[in-house]
DNA sequence: GATAATAATTGAACGTCGTTCATATTATCT
DNA sequence: AGATAATATGAACGACGTTCAATTATTATC
């Protein structure tokens, strides 16, 4: 058969793709983004150095597969948060599994956007997808919460609420010195979403 | 005199920190941080290319020096805002004059927090400081709305505030391709802030 | 002004990085 | 078995930040 002989290749070249993928995974994971380097991934694949390169276009490609895992695992600590929450207490449940994810996976959390494509490559489509479905964990809640709104309009709300959420965390994290206590952090947090949730219901009994 | 070699060495060397500090200003904003090259650098500066290294420990010592300016600039715009605008707008007016910012001057906007530090090295005071200051222009709008609210409680939440425009701001800008347009950008700001100012109101008139 | 002592400047060289590609190796077909 | 094609390899390349022996300029001493 003309085919066993590609069948093969690809299969081991798919096989060689997980195990770096799994390589990497658990360096960024330790060390961060900037820990990842192409030798030493080699090294602990037990390949070549240019085998990453028959299983990868470059590190780039590598680091997006990475990050989509990273994506995938803060989806279901999202959901997780979501089961045991009833829907007023949603957005906070939201918030807080977003910031514990950032606390407890910080280097894979920063990897998400620390990492940038060279100028001029686009995001591929999968990967697009896979931050966008981010926003879609905050639709339910929102739904609940303004039971009138237009779709796209609760859509953009959603964007809006998880970037601020985002932002809290984000600079909350940035400078661990002297900066920011843990107990201040989550503080804030809670904060941040009560002032929203409570302008949120300000709105839709006002504007029904 | 003994001190006028000194004097005069010192001299030439702040001469050569500025130009350098000048030239790494013009790479950044219209290149971006990793358009930052040590080569290119000397050979725009006219000087050789340890030359660098004697002005600078590194060239993140640089990059920290070029912050500094931005975020000078950064200050002065979000000042401006806040001059022709009454109390009740000021918080809009000050997230607008960000987007601006962010918008009008991306790579040097960005270079502030995609710059860090190797691990292990502590951010100057200096550059801590500048940072925080970004902080304080909420304070005043903060005040006037919550007149009767504790300091500390304030300029907590003024980090709170400003954290979340940042991550509206920075996500939103995030991936041009296909992703937010210009003026939903701005509509989703407006909204954060109209939401995050009602529930402000509506905690001063429970809680005073 | 000549000479020794000292400071400042230089750019070749080092180590590290991602990536490539001529070569060696292995598998497939006749 | 030998010819042929796919695959794997790691030395080599170019770019990077940084260093430091060697050179040049400056100051001090006579």
């Amino acid at each position: 058969m003309s085919d066993t002989r590609t069948e093969a290749g690809t299969e081991r070249r798919a096989q060689l793709r997980d195990r770096l993928i799994d390589i990497a995974e658990h360096t960024i994971a330790a060390h961060g983004l900037a820990g990842l380097k192409a030798r030493d991934l080699a090294t602990a694949a037990g390949c070549a150095l240019g085998a990453i390169y028959t299983a990868f276009d470059d590190l780039d490609e590598l680091i997006l597969r990475v990050n989509a895992r990273t994506l995938a695992r803060l989806e279901r600590a999202l959901d997780a948060a979501l089961i045991d929450a009833d829907a007023t207490q949603a957005l906070e449940a939201l918030a807080r599994a977003y910031l514990n994810f950032a606390r407890t996976e910080e280097p894979s959390w920063r990897a998400l956007f620390e990492h940038r494509l060279p100028r001029g490559t686009p995001v591929p489509q999968w990967y697009a997808d896979a931050r966008n479905r981010l926003f879609n964990r905050l639709d339910a809640p929102l739904a609940s919460l303004l039971p009138g709104k237009d779709e796209m309009i609760r859509a953009a709300l959603a964007r809006t609420l998880f970037s601020a959420v985002h932002g809290v965390v984000a600079l909350g994290l940035e400078e661990k010195i002297a900066d920011t206590p843990p107990a201040l952090l989550a503080a804030q947090l809670e904060t941040l979403v009560r002032l929203l949730a409570a302008g949120l219901m300000m709105e839709s009994t006002r504007l029904p």
